[in-house]
DNA sequence: CAGGATCCGATCGGATACTG
DNA sequence: CAGTATCCGATCGGATCCTG
């Protein structure tokens, strides 16, 4: 079930690529942006409960994926004014259907990514730490 | 058709994070990887093809990537011994299977992001040229 | 043509401090 | 608690030069 008829513009990594496929590609090309989603995907969180999940990642990190992903509509934010305050972000509708995608993540995740193949981080240069461990 | 079983250990966008998940997601998060699976999807392509296709992304990248994916088994380099030399990447049956990934990805640029919606770069500081023109 | 090696600017992302 | 602002080191990725 290919779409196949996405030959014209692939290109373009940097820039607003302009065609929505190529801004998918950027939206979704990003761990944080798929992590926070996968977390969002069991349901509403807070703030900080997030932040845990995601292996402390920083405020600053978070907030930001977080402000795209509300900007595009996927995900709701919901302040309760109370003292101490509580923020809680959930999927929009729209952003329940990111659930497709990484679904389909895992299942190539499990299937072709459970060996303990090798192991590259994408990262390239000379600097990295251990892999395997 | 959710796959509803991905609760215990999201976590850690660096590391090999040592789940499949996780290393699907350090995989697939990743704008080039995804614009190479993208172009090889359909059919062969030559190092400078793939360049040329890629917005004259520098070679180094591409070769980096074509690694990653090579060792992983999704990719197959093919040289050919002559002169000048020619090298041709195509995916493997198991690469093949990235389709399914690209195509929800696809699917989902096209019903949501074809509006003109606000464009976020992901990227935060201040630094960032015009995104709307 | 295919790609490895380097240099280096641009960006990312964490740590810290500060506000409502 | 939920962020924002800032500083700054770590990384990324392009440009360039060089080899087979």
């Amino acid at each position: 079930m290919r779409t196949s008829d996405h030959q014209s513009s692939v290109t373009m990594p940097e820039a607003c690529t302009a065609t929505p496929i190529g801004r998918a590609i950027r939206l979704l090309g990003d761990v944080w942006i798929l992590l926070i989603v996968m977390n969002l995907l069991q349901g509403p969180r807070r703030f900080n409960a997030l932040r845990t999940s995601l292996g402390n990642i920083s405020s600053k990190t978070l907030s930001q994926r977080l402000k795209v992903l509300e900007e595009l509509g996927f995900v709701q934010r919901n302040a309760f004014l109370e003292i101490p305050p509580r923020v809680e972000y959930h999927l929009t509708t729209q952003g329940q259907e990111l659930g497709d995608v990484i679904a389909v993540i895992e299942q190539f995740g499990k299937k072709h990514l459970s060996g303990s193949e090798t192991c590259p981080s994408i990262s390239d240069d000379t600097t990295q730490s251990a892999c395997s461990e």
